[in-house]
DNA sequence: CATGAATGAGCATTCATTCAT
DNA sequence: AATGAATGAATGCTCATTCAT
């Protein structure tokens, strides 16, 4: 009964199409703007097609949202190596996550939409500022575990945040851009030295 | 052409009126999803009123966005003392802008959370990113001018963008929260030495 | 502001037009069969102004019942005069319903239609059988009140119950039929004696 | 034309098993809310199997009509001892109708709902009052065929047919109902001597 | 000027039906 | 023979917009 059979596999595969497909068209467009008929189109299917894989609309964006969490969260907890400095932990999360980033770009660039405007599902994405209190909480974290750790880990959190969502947003918009898991080095010495600096060697 | 009569004094006084209660509403509920009946309620006028004074849901939108977008300029062109040093000038700008957004709040919270989602007017937004050029455009400009002016001005006009983001989404979610113009000098300390260097007295 | 306005008057007078359209369309095609498209054209408008007057389909179907519900217990509620015979009770009962079914025809040939079928609004209608239910109360009371009541009320109630629909139904069917009311008497005369016993004059 | 075959005996099971579910599902639904999904679910198969039996909903609808009517039918046309009075006659009719009620409750739930509500399938149901009419012609036929018939037989068509209604619609909403064969003799009564006459031993 | 009234266009969702396997 | 997959055609409902008053 519980064992996955070839034919769970293969509903699970097209869930996942339509799951890419929905984020190329919420990524466009947003939320509201995005209709069950774009979506079906962008994946090769007919609007009805969709109501065979997902209850609806609201239920194809929690499952959006719901993937990429919990990558997102894998990140979090994801081992690291022993030994590793305040910075070199800071450096090696931001690297996974751009790593995902580049994996996933289509659902980044909804979610960084989406992620505070107003344009979600209408009912309860209490949701909102999820991420940043989950990276709150991880830097605080790591700056307890760490001797070097940072006074105020909630502004290196705020920061983050903010200079991963600047360069993102830069990255993004160009089109010819590289990997954004390349801007991980940068973004590490902008948050500890600033951009005026000059950074010991 | 003809001298502004009482009567467009009034006009505009009632323009004005709406698109203060439109920016409320779409700072609630994004773009698409804030009707045309929640702006006039919200004004305290009957829908088909709002058509009297734009011509459509788009053109509230655009007069919203060239407004704010027209008090960005002024302040991008203010005059400012002479003789002032590159982070002077910054922090200046930074006071100015933050004023800005303590006095039209509403406004940027909606806009913060459009600027790059997808969630606006259906055809031409182009515009997105404006600010963030014209913002860029301002600093090469004053490193330009000033001796003690960065390298990478772009880096430095993208690290701006992002932490004021950062810090205004976060100042925006308290409810408590006091001025923003009052984050001026901890952005510009991050902006200069990054959040974990000891500022040179 | 409770005094009815001019305009909640003309509100009224639309809503009761709408209803009577309704009537007339489900009386054709049933619950579900029936349009709100349907019931639009009948009433003379497009299907969104429908919506100004009623929330949806079960809203409009709820105050169809609700006022034909209201007119039938007025007539259960209703004044009699003193010292009636059972009989003469019940004859009068049937007389006033009979008038009620002339006067709003269209309601009762799809209230009669659906009271015990299926095809009502999905969700609540634990109301089925309610006026079964009404009538048997009432028939109980009067056989109580009065000196030649009969020993079985209930029976009375379902055989009148029947005898009304039937003879109803048959009339409804006919194109050509004279009016509901003049089946009163034939009715009482049945329902007391029988299709074959001679009466006693 | 060719002497059914095992196969063919095979398919006529499965028709009546699928009629049988859709009695049920009908019974429960009326016709339009009731979906082949759940037809389907009802009879053990899915959907599309449904259309290797009948060529759609309507069909079943039909089958279902037919396969009731033909047994109504039979018994219109069933052998009668002879000499019977009318009223002998009219009571066996009765006892021998009610059993079929009994043996197909559920197709008399759907069809007694249905019978002259608008919720059957939408196009050609001229078919209503078939039951009623057949009916009548009996009661003619019989009563011409009796010495002791009555003068009006059709009067006495329409009451039967009431009664019958109304008392299996009683019988019907009673869970712990017995047989509505037990149903026959008070009918009976009733009918020839209405509720309030005292029956001649 | 303001509004009550009305509507065209569109959207999420459902369902009877088909067809390749 | 049975079904999983897919879809065309509705259907209830919303909303930006118009216009007579």
């Amino acid at each position: 009964m519980a064992r996955p059979t070839r034919h769970d596999a293969e509903v699970e595969r097209v869930r996942e199409h339509i799951l890419d497909a929905a984020a190329r068209a919420f990524a466009r467009g947003g939320y509201r703007a995005t209709t069950m008929a774009v979506i079906a189109r962008e994946a090769g299917y007919t609007t009805p097609t969709l109501y065979s894989y997902f209850r609806g609309k609201q239920d194809i964006f929690n499952a959006l949202r719901d993937s990429v969490m919990a990558e997102m969260e894998a990140i979090f907890e994801a081992h690291e190596p022993a030994g590793l400095s305040f910075r070199q932990r800071i450096e090696l999360l931001l690297t996974r996550q751009l790593q995902l980033v580049d994996r996933r770009r289509d659902v980044f660039t909804f979610f960084l939409s989406i992620m505070m405007s107003g344009d979600g599902p209408p009912a309860p994405v209490k949701k909102r500022g999820q991420y940043e209190e989950r990276l709150r909480g991880w830097v605080r974290q790591a700056a307890a575990d760490s001797p070097d750790g940072p006074e105020s880990p909630d502004l290196v959190a705020t920061m983050l945040h903010g200079l991963g969502h600047a360069f993102l947003t830069e990255w993004m918009t160009k089109p010819d851009s590289g990997l954004a898991v390349e801007l991980a080095p940068l973004i590490s010495r902008l948050l500890f030295h600033g951009c005026c600096s000059v950074e010991a060697p």
